[in-house]
DNA sequence: TTGTAAGCGTTATCAC
DNA sequence: GTGATAACGCTTACAA
């Protein structure tokens, strides 16, 4: 279980050279002794230790990933999508949530350049990751920046076209008929959000329509988020048909707010926001959607991560944008009463 | 960035081990010399390397978690929990996907214990994950079971109570009136099957009904698996009017399936499986499911593994049941036609 | 309070 | 074809 290479060495009676050129399948070892070798490996039950390697190598084989949070289904296909990359690609993935806390953050980046991992892939928590990755960046330490950009940090990241996803999303919102659309986000400090906002007011404006700042409902973008946004939504002066939710955790919590309230979505109140939940549409075809291919997007990003692990990449920062796609549902269609 | 001990000790003007002093925070560094140290650390970004620590504490810090994919809504709060648990003891989570995949397994145990995590916590592919697994437990390696158990391998292990959970979801669809109710599952290899086809039988057999063997599919337990044997199902001579699903990925199928032929749930088919989407319900509250408590089941065996790495565990094999609860929803009504 | 020497498990280098 | 030696970056044990 912990036997070393001299322990083999010693069984095989050769030298621990000779065991290591053996396990790494170097030439230069007779038939004969690679197989008394291969037989004392079997016997102690002989694994090589990466530590020690990695310690030589300068090359650990691992590559940290950092998502808010693994069991949202928007980022679970983003690690299994960076996983089997990754895999392929000989790494293995130290994955770390931060929780959406900065603090958390920082200490998982410090914790994994202790590790010494050879890469970074990351979804920020929001603009101010800049303190946790910005020294890492500047001194060329391999990041991907995933689904959020940072504002002041140049540096290779993969994306979702937002402010066109969020104008085609409120554009169909209108030509259903929806006049008054509330959008409920954070504050200004994620990149998503920002843009999301941009292609909101976009859309709008593209309709001639007016835009209302009173109709941008800021919070945090969880289910406590959208529920306690979408009851400031119920309780505005003039109340809008439809609410345009960030992300899938705020329209979870919106949905809770207006089933507390008894109204009913679409009959009373429409409902769309972004990410699709894979699989669920089979069971229930419900929520009108902008769906991001996040495993694709996770897999683009990685392939950036090794490509700049080995050197292939050029100094210049690179940006991929994925297009997505609206899918239309029954949640958006015009309220029949109200 | 790559700077050493050496490289603070020098700008530093002290050797080494003052320097290691005062990384450790052990006492005997004079405040005076500590600011110095720390300064010089500071100026060089120095991170100190636990490739080179671990070596010589033979503690990687690492514990290593096999999941057949973290994207499955069932395993995405499963690795987020243990995540969570780990962190709080000091631990990392080398995650990987095992596509239910024996030979990727089997890739993936070797590598991680030649990364020398210090334990292993796994939700194996089936009971043939003994050959990948059954040295180390031999060895008295660290390793905790989730989710399933391997047939013939004494190991610490935390599951679901499924028989009884079976039993209660089918004894609701007798409840509701169901007598003919299909179980699509998978061959006898994994334990979660072979235990929730216990509890259908013993449900069955509790109401006085006959246990028909042609009312058992057996299939990959994924999507496609549900899909096709619920084609199956609606070719049988004397069609069911409740399907009872292994799991959420296999109710997906099913669903996938009976939309194709135009079956309405619960209409002309009830519906009901293993696994409740987190959140989902409240989006749509449709599908009828026995809830396990996925996310505690994961941290109680985190605990169990950082006992065992700890050595505060004892020889014996260790088993924690939970019971997880039955959660009624519409599909499991009694069709209206058919 | 601080430093020196040795070694953790590998492998690169060079010698035989 | 094979082996001796040194080194990767750190820490334990001991010395000063």
């Amino acid at each position: 279980m912990t036997a070393t290479v001299r322990d083999v060495a010693r069984l095989a009676g050769v030298s621990a050279m000779t065991v290591s050129r053996v396990i790494n399948g170097q030439p230069g070892v007779s038939a004969e002794t690679r197989q008394r070798i291969e037989a004392a490996i079997a016997e102690l039950d002989y694994a090589p230790s990466k530590v020690a390697s990695s310690l030589i190598s300068q090359k650990t084989g691992l590559i940290g990933m950092i998502v808010p949070d693994v069991s949202n289904p928007f980022f679970g296909p983003i690690v299994r999508g960076a996983e089997t990359t990754a895999r392929r690609a000989g790494f293995k993935l130290l994955l770390c949530n931060s929780e959406s806390d900065l603090r958390l953050e920082r200490e998982y980046v410090t914790d994994l350049i202790s590790h010494r991992v050879e890469g970074l892939l990351i979804a920020p928590v929001g603009d101010s990751s800049r303190q946790n990755l910005g020294r890492y960046v500047a001194g060329n330490f391999p990041i991907v920046l995933l689904d959020r950009l940072i504002a002041g940090l140049d540096c290779d990241s993969v994306t979702l076209d937002n402010i066109d996803g969020a104008r085609q999303l409120v554009a169909h919102l209108i030509a259903v008929g929806h006049r008054r659309i509330a959008f409920v986000t954070d504050a200004d400090e994620v990149s998503t959000g920002r843009q999301r906002l941009a292609g909101y007011r976009k859309a709008i404006e593209d309709a001639g329509l007016p835009f209302d700042e009173d109709l941008v409902f800021h919070t945090t973008t969880d289910q406590m988020g959208g529920y306690r946004a979408a009851q400031q939504v119920l309780a505005a002066a003039e109340r809008p048909s439809a609410i345009f939710a960030v992300n899938n955790m705020t329209a979870v919590g919106v949905m809770q707010a207006l089933r507390q309230a008894n109204i009913t979505v679409p009959d009373d109140m429409a409902l769309a926001c972004f990410d699709d939940v894979q699989h669920l549409a089979v069971i229930s075809p419900f929520l009108t959607v902008f769906d991001q291919p996040a495993e694709d997007m996770s897999k683009a990003a990685m392939q950036l991560l090794l490509e700049r692990i080995g050197g292939t990449a050029g100094k210049q920062a690179r940006t991929v944008t994925f297009p997505g796609k609206l899918i239309v549902r029954v949640s958006s269609a015009l309220p029949k009463r109200g």
